[in-house]
DNA sequence: CTCCATGTTTAGAA
DNA sequence: CTTCTAAACATGGA
């Protein structure tokens, strides 16, 4: 489920489980989510308290006083959960970091898409996978910068990670939807004035988390989240919403309302 | 059985 | 060089 908001929400349950808990075991259990040594993770961190968290867009990075650092990516289906050392990990766990108060956190991943991994610093890791500013911490100015410089559809260049980091396909349709803006409008025919509307849908779409934990009922009615699905309505004209496919990709948009 | 899925990477075509 | 598409990855759920 994982976009910026869901990686800042497992950002804060991963630090919240594993702070003042000294790291006694790791165990890996899929070669494909975790391709280091098993044992290089234990010679790292055991011993060791996870005390520093960093998010970049979808990336969460943990480390230690110390300075060894790990990241988790979550695929389209990563998720945690605590269990007491002990028992039996729950399905799809893929990696479990077991700590000194008889608890352990799993990571989970159905789909085998996310990633647990060994790093050396963050802005090294930050560097070589070339994301660009996180969507929530990028100001006014330096998003005018970058997609006032870019061309091409406005929608893929919302979830190019290089140009800002955190931004997905759900995301990417609400902000677009909120801004009225459609999705294969191109970056050169968007004006200063929407693409300022555009960098607001974005704050307020991120803000809003929802697309996990949050129930509907706490959603703002006029998102399109709640009529994303074949057949959905356009809350605003009351029109069939538009699906095609760009990248491969579902898109969703109200041809009346979003325009190019 | 078929199709679709909140992600990233890579190869190849314009 | 940039933009864009399709495919691959692995698996569950409708």
């Amino acid at each position: 489920m994982p976009e910026l908001p869901e990686v800042q929400q497992f950002t804060d349950f991963w630090k919240a489980a594993t702070e003042n808990r000294k790291v006694q075991q790791i165990v890996a259990y899929d070669d494909l989510v975790v391709p280091d040594e098993e044992a290089i993770f234990n010679e790292r961190f055991v011993g060791k308290v996870f005390s520093q968290h960093k998010r970049i867009g979808k990336y969460l990075l943990t480390g230690t006083d110390s300075g060894e650092w790990m990241y988790f990516h979550f695929g389209m289906t990563g998720d945690f959960a605590v269990i007491q050392t002990g028992d039996e990990p729950p399905r799809f766990t893929r990696f479990a970091v077991h700590l000194s108060d008889g608890t352990a956190v799993a990571f989970l991943c159905a789909r085998k898409l996310g990633r647990a991994m060994l790093i050396e610093t963050p802005d090294a890791f930050i560097a070589k996978k070339g994301l660009g500013p996180d969507a929530m911490a990028v100001t006014w100015e330096e998003f005018q910068e970058i997609f006032g410089n870019a061309r091409g559809k406005i929608k893929p260049a919302l979830m190019d990670q290089g140009k800002i980091a955190g931004i997905g396909n759900i995301y990417a349709d609400e902000m677009l939807y909120q801004a009225g803006i459609h999705p294969e409008a191109v970056l050169e025919k968007i004006g200063p004035k929407r693409l300022k509307r555009l960098f607001e849908a974005m704050r307020r779409s991120l803000e809003k988390s929802i697309t996990y934990d949050t129930p509907k009922s706490e959603i703002p009615s006029d998102f399109l989240i709640h009529n994303r699905k074949k057949k959905g309505i356009c809350q605003q004209c009351e029109r069939p919403l538009a699906f095609i496919k760009m990248g491969g990709r579902g898109t969703y948009f109200c041809s009346r309302c979003q325009r190019k």
